[in-house]
DNA sequence: TCTGGGGTCCTAGGACCC
DNA sequence: TCTGGGGTCCTAGGACCC
């Protein structure tokens, strides 16, 4: 039971099977009985498919053939997107505290809430019951100290369900899991641990930092050693603004013409640009995506001197690095073409020609909100400065010597 | 296992700067 | 003649997540 100084305040909660449960939930037919959403690709699958080796992200006719009664429906983006907004406004009507990891997960953080609201548990329930009865879907929860714990644990919990890891259980909760339960730790990565003989979590801990960083990266190999001594101190945290946006689409075997890309490119940025200025954001850098006929991949990339939510800019960059990759593509074929816009900021963010001088870069950490207010705008951020090497001048530092 | 679409973060090398 | 250390930005690729 909970102690009244219980530290275990972190909740994971993650829908179940999210978009073939909106399917479920809109359409009584399809209730009970498995319902595979998306046809050539399986999107997601309700429990009933999962049970005959459904997965995500296997090929459609494979999913087919080993549950031939499931019942294959078209996604409904627009319905699933309406869901996860109902889903998330439970939330936030839970704890301030929410940080969305993607459309049908996040965290909350409920510790000092329990003289109104309950201890963690209570309130894990009480959240899975209205988001059942307010939204009719089923979520799981998980409650823990740290985050990563409460996410195994709702991985562990699945489905509809709830699950406490109690603070002084922690290792012995986590040590026996397989590897790939750590985040972070994808086919590649665990294909390298059982190389090595490490197959569960308690394996790795028992492996120096150091050996973790020698196989993996620096970045990757502290990242395991954390995780699995359960060190993870990152609090939850309000979500941040997006880094990134994208479109891409797989375009199957049949060879395109070069005005034929040129139309699917403009689309795409003329989407993209929309979306940008929807959102009040510029972007400085685009990505193009590409992927050949035999698979293989490759990005190329182009950094705007200014930032820009201008559609023509966009496409004009983007056709350049289209052109210069054509060769490539009329000799393997092209099966996929994709944008991202990065390096994205507010449209109204201050752009600011950074001096190449360090005192002065961390001088600029203390005299952000003063440039807000000169400037007011929106946000200033050291980030948007030290990206944007644009042509307005600005006396920085008022005490510059 | 013959392959969707939307993202995040890390690494590494080269150019460039002081 | 010989030859530094520290930093940022850009580009490309890769792993991973849902």
């Amino acid at each position: 039971m909970p102690t009244d100084d219980d530290t275990a305040t972190i909740l994971h909660a993650d829908l179940d099977a999210f978009y073939a449960s909106v399917e479920q939930r809109d359409d009584r037919r399809l209730r009970g009985r498995p319902v595979i959403v998306g046809g050539g690709v399986v999107l997601a699958c309700s429990y009933e498919a999962k049970a005959r080796g459904v997965r995500t992200a296997m090929n459609g006719r494979q999913a087919r053939a080993l549950c031939p009664r499931a019942i294959v429906v078209p996604p409904r983006m627009a319905a699933y997107s309406q869901a996860s907004k109902d889903v998330f406004a439970v939330f936030r009507d839970t704890t301030p505290l929410v940080e969305g990891i993607s459309i049908d997960e996040a965290f909350l953080e409920v510790g000092g809430l329990r003289r109104i609201a309950g201890t963690p548990v209570e309130i894990a329930a009480r959240l899975r019951e209205r988001v059942a009865r307010e939204v009719g879907l089923p979520i799981t929860v998980g409650v823990a100290r740290t985050k990563f714990l409460a996410k195994v644990a709702s991985g562990v919990a699945k489905p509809d369900g709830l699950l406490r890891v109690a603070p002084e259980a922690e290792l012995e909760f986590l040590h026996p899991l397989p590897v790939r339960r750590l985040w972070g730790v994808g086919a590649v990565t665990s294909e390298k641990l059982h190389a090595l003989g490490i197959r569960t979590v308690g394996e790795v801990a028992a492996v120096g930092e150091a050996a973790l960083v020698s196989f993996l990266g620096r970045a990757g190999g502290r990242h395991l050693h954390a995780l699995a001594h359960n060190r993870d101190p990152r609090p939850v945290r309000a979500t941040e603004r997006r880094r990134s946006i994208g479109s891409q689409q797989a375009l199957g075997r049949r060879p395109r013409s070069d005005d034929e890309l040129d139309a699917l490119l403009a689309g795409t940025l003329d989407r993209l640009g929309r979306r940008l200025r929807d959102g009040h954001r510029v972007c400085r850098t685009v990505v193009l995506r590409l992927r050949f006929g035999d698979f293989t991949r490759a990005t190329r990339s182009h950094t705007l001197p200014e930032a820009t939510a201008h559609t023509a800019t966009l496409l004009a960059a983007c056709r350049d690095l289209l052109g210069a990759a054509t060769p490539t593509i009329h000799e393997r074929g092209l099966t996929l073409l994709g944008v991202s816009l990065a390096n994205l900021a507010d449209d109204d963010a201050v752009q600011l020609a950074l001096p190449f001088d360090r005192a002065a870069g961390a001088a600029l950490d203390s005299t952000l909100d003063e440039l807000r207010a000169r400037f007011g705008a929106r946000s200033v951020t050291r980030g948007t400065l030290l990206h944007t090497r644009a042509p307005l001048e600005v006396p920085l530092l008022p005490d510059d010597p």
